[in-house]
Parts: C-alpha cells; structure tokens; sequence
DNA sequence: CTGAAAGCGCTTACAG
DNA sequence: CTGAAAGCGCTTACAG
C-alpha cells in the first residue's frame, strides 16, 4: 500500500512556472508575494489537493506540532475526561497528540518522557505516576522540551502545574458535612504522600480546626491505594470502634463506595447514621445507592487549560523555565448519602 | 526553548573519522558493515546519548511509525479499554498513537480521516461516528493508507474489522434467561440498525427461536441512544404493559442499570419478578444493586487484535486491500440480576 | 516581487 | 568492508 502519490510543492511550482520558492511563500501567504501570484498558486492547490508532507515540515521547522501525553492509566474515568479536554483544546490549535500509559511505573515513565522529547513532540503533559520517587529524568526531560503536569504533580518540579483546588474543595466537603450535624468525621486517605492526598487532608484538618472540632487520630484512616476494596474494608475498622463516627470523608470516589458497600452490609443508615462524601464525581456517583456527594473535578477543563499553558510555553521561544500552579475550581454536589443543609 | 542540541550521525561520524553512512549502517546493524566498527560506532552512540532524529528518519523512509486512532468518545469507558490494549500492542511493536475523538461526528470524522492520513500516519484504526451514513470519505483513506475498522463496523467498507462476537453473545445472553425460567422476555435495542445492535438482536431472535418461545413484538423496544434514561423509559413502557415481561435483555449496560433504576422504582424483585441483563461489562455492573449479570467483552483484547491486523498490513506492502472479519470471543458474567442455572 | 541555493538528518543505491 | 553522493519535501536567509 504506497499510493501515497501526494501533490508536491515541486509539481504546483512546475505546472504555474514560477520557483518552489514562491510556490511555498505564496501557500504560507508571505506578504512579499503578489496576490496575483498567490490566487494563482492557491488555487491550482486547491484543484490538486495539495497539502504538505508534514514529516518535511515538521523536519524542516523542528516543529511537529504533536503533543505528548503520559498518564498512569487511561481507563481511569477521570483521566479520560481531561484526555478529552486536552485532545480537544489540542486540535483547536492545531496540535495532533499522542498518548501514552505509564500504568503507575516510574521506569516506564522514564522511558516514554525519553522516547517521546528524542521522538521530537513540541511538549509533553504529564501526570505523575504513582510513587514517583526519582525525579532526575523527569528533569532531564525537562532541559529538552517543555513540559506541564497536571492531576498528579510535584512541586520538586519545576514547571507548570494544573490542578484543582484540592485543599478547599476538601474544606467545603468536611465543612459541608459539619453544618449538617456531623462532628466526628472520619477521613480515609492515602498512606503516602502524594500531592492530592496531603492537601485534601490539609483541607480536613483546617474544616475541623475553623469548628472547634478535636482531631482523633483513631479515625483518620491511610491506605496505599485508596480502592473500593480498600474502602470497604477502612470503613469495617471505623464500625468496630467504640465510638464510631458520624461521617466518612474518603479521599477517592472509589473509596467512598467502598464505604457505603460496608456501611449497606451492616444496615447502617445513610446519612442519618453516618453520611458518606467522595471526592470527584466519578461516574459510579449516581448509579450507587444513595447516590454520593462528591467533589466535581472538571477534567475537560483541566485538560484544556493544560493545554493552553503548554503551547503557550512552546510558542514563546524563551528558554526559561515557568514554575507556576494553576488552579481549576471545583464544587462539591450534594446528593444523598448527605444531608442537605 | 530550543536546547534541543542532540547528538547528530554526523557527529558521531566526525569524532571516528568514517563516514555517515558507515555510522548509519553501523547503527543499523547492517550485515555489510564489520564488527570492529559497528562496535565502536555503537558504544560512542550510547555514550553520547545517541537517537536517531526519527522526523529526519520517517520522513527519509516515508514511514512515521506512527498509527492514528479515531473513536466517537473516550470518556466511554469500553473505549478506554480497548484504546488501553491499543496503546499497549503499539508501544510493543515500536508504534507511537495519535488519539482523535469524532464525537459521534460524521462530518468531524471525515476530517480527521484526511488529516490523519496527510499527516503521515502509517495506519489508521476507526470506531465508526454514530449514523455514518455517507462511507465515501473512509473509501478514499482506504486508497491512501491501511485502516481497520473495530468495535464500531460497516460491511459496507471493504477492510479488516475486528469486532466481538455479537450475535453469539446475545444468544447466549437470552438463552441464559431462558433457562433459569424466563419465558417472556424483552429487548432494549436501537432504533437505526447499528451493526453491534443488529447482530444482538439476531442473537436474542435465535436463542428465542431454538427455544420455540413466540416474539412478542410488544416486548421489542427501539430507542435511537441506548441510555441510562432511556433504559428507564422503555422500562417503564415494559411495566405498563398488561402482559409484563419477566426478564429484560438490554444491549447495553447502561440501560440496563436504567431498567434496574426503573424497576426499583417500582420496587419490582431483581430476578424473582423481572430478570435483567445486560451487555458489556462496564465498571458500573458490580456497583449497581443487584450486581448486573453482562456480556463481558474483552476491550483490550479488542485494541491488540485491530493493531496486529493493522500492523501486518502496514507491513506488508502489499496495495491489496484485505476484507476479513475478525470475531473476539466474549462470554457471560452471571451475577445478581439474574438467576443462577 | 521572485529565484537559486543551502540545508534540516537521515538512508540507500552505486561504486570501488 | 567503506565512502561519496543523491535525495526525501520543505523553508528561508540571501541576492537581485
């Protein structure tokens, strides 16, 4: 299959008699040439359905208009949603993207960051695999092509960070949760910590401090990965306390679930007994009975906007380094494993 | 930033003293070249870090190695899956992939045909746009550049599709009903006649007729999306109705999460009154209560398979056009929503 | 306003 | 076993 017997530059400039040259200026619309000579040439391409070798351009100008993305697992459902911001903001302004899973392996990371800035993509956007404990190559990367992370970042990177206001959309949720009448909540959050997680928890502990509320220890719960299964099973350690709490705050829509899966097996009553708050709307949110309330992170919108920064960053040439965090808005929806207030 | 100062051939060529195209074949493994230089050719590369400009390489040889990847949407979670074993399969076989989302778009689609394919792509793997009526413009990629079909089919396009096996899976599905008791069971399906949602309802007109149980054409319910809501409304429609079904067979998840939702509503008993099932295997089966006994389909399976078969052809530089129909077995998942056998 | 020429980094017939 | 040279299709200083 080599049909490809494309139009060429050459063949347009022969056909109308005048240089390749101007045959190229006359197409990218240089002002230098004469409209005369442009309709001339833009129409001829038009009747041969001209269009350029991109690998020739892209080549020529060091320029290939394709982003890189590298993110930990694309059928997460959240990740999905900004991939489709991103694709979409991308092909907006002209930029193809190619996607790459790190599936959570900082090795494989490495590799794709290496493989994709030698591969020649204009930028990179990143979202951090878990436990990404060396940041040597990410820096490295980081010297060659410009990069901007979003959802899972770092702070020991240097670069643009898109994320979501984390720490007072974790606030609003807790505080939520306390004006409806709950004072011993509990949090099931990650072990690690990773940049999401600390700030949520950050988050829960200034909702409690601004109510006057006691940090107990006994219900601040950490696991590695913050699953349903997980979820479930926190929330079994939480119901054989003495003094069992009035509401759970899982770090993870997933881990919410998990929580209410528990609390359904104990016919504990939703919210009355104990209410339930996840975070990120996932999709799971209304088909689970109650359905949850959640924190909504706008994944398109992240997406784009991380798009924007990072093209913006490519076309300025400047050779520094933006360190900066963007932060997109979220809003917690109240749904009925909560009261409403 | 434009540090992008990487290590040319000519370099590497220079501080050996032997000629480009030496250090090229050396590189390259080529039998011509003898040990003693391809060593010495090869430790310098890795030491300095040596990659081949792959956009001076791919537009020297006309191959991008690159593989161009259309869905309708990726936020849909079968998707996700399938784009995961695709990823996977490329990344194998020394592919990078280019993601576009045609947002069930016809005309969007056709574009992104053509750009694809004018960029460069090596192949292209398509899930057709809902309501692709005109075919012509996938004709003519298919003149350009290898492309298979997945998931989303037409007969009417000559090439490579590689899809589940549908009517085996309805049949298998309805014939499950069947013997745990059902006798009056009712179809969710689409209106237009989407190949996925003909093959599935040949597979339900099967498994009745081998059974001998008469059609009902009252119990035959069309709808042009088969949505979560729409599941609920054709539910309803099913309630009302004097002579009710005692399963319902849904040809697709998320309807039957809506039929759940429906029945619920009316607290109808999950299986003992009503029976549902549905198709696919979405996150949302184990969520949902009862759990939803489905038609797993193996999504990355799916995405490995349509990049084998796309690949060989790519590779083959055979100008023939293949037309072959690849089946991916599924099977069921039984779980709460319908009886055991 | 237009053209000749160099060159982006690589591969590959051709010659020896 | 190795090298000189052409060329992939384009863009862009330079010259006029």
């Amino acid at each position: 299959m080599n049909k490809r017997k494309a139009t060429t530059l050459k063949e347009i400039a022969k056909k109308l008699d005048i240089s390749i040259s101007t045959a190229s200026r006359a197409l990218n619309n240089h002002p230098d040439i004469s409209d005369a000579t442009k309709e001339k040439v833009q129409q001829l391409a038009e009747k041969l359905h001209y269009s350029p070798n991109l690998f020739a351009q892209g080549f020529r100008t060091q320029r290939s208009h394709i982003l890189g993305v590298i993110v930990p697992n694309i059928a997460h459902y959240f990740t999905s949603t900004i991939l489709k911001g991103i694709l979409e903001e991308a092909e907006t302004k002209g930029y193809k993207v190619i996607v790459s899973e790190s599936n959570n392996n900082e090795n494989k990371q490495s590799e794709m960051l290496r493989t994709m800035s030698q591969f020649g993509v204009d930028g990179i956007l990143l979202a951090l695999s878990r436990k990404t404990t060396s940041v040597d190559s990410i820096l490295n990367t980081l010297d060659t092509v410009p990069l901007v992370l979003f959802d899972k970042v770092s702070h020991k990177i240097p670069c643009t960070q898109v994320v979501v206001d984390e720490e007072i959309a974790a606030f609003n949720a807790v505080e939520h949760l306390i004006n409806t009448g709950k004072k011993r909540i509990a949090i099931i959050k990650e072990t690690e910590n990773s940049f999401n997680s600390e700030k949520r928890f950050a988050g829960y502990l200034r909702a409690l401090k601004e109510h006057h509320i006691e940090v107990d220890k006994k219900i601040i719960l950490s696991t590695e990965d913050v699953s349903l299964y997980k979820g479930r099973m926190m929330t079994n350690i939480l119901l054989s306390l003495k003094e069992r709490p009035d509401a759970i705050f899982a770090i993870t829509d997933t881990a919410a679930i998990g929580a209410i899966k528990a609390l359904h097996k104990y016919n504990i009553k939703i919210p009355e007994e104990i209410a339930v708050v996840g975070f990120s709307n996932s999709i799971h949110a209304t088909i689970i009975q109650p359905s949850l309330t959640t924190v909504d992170q706008p994944g398109e919108k992240i997406g784009k906007t991380a798009v924007t920064y990072l093209i913006k960053e490519i076309e300025s040439n400047k050779n520094e380094i933006t360190t900066k965090t963007v932060t997109v808005k979220t809003h917690l929806i109240v749904r009925d494993s909560s009261f409403k207030v």
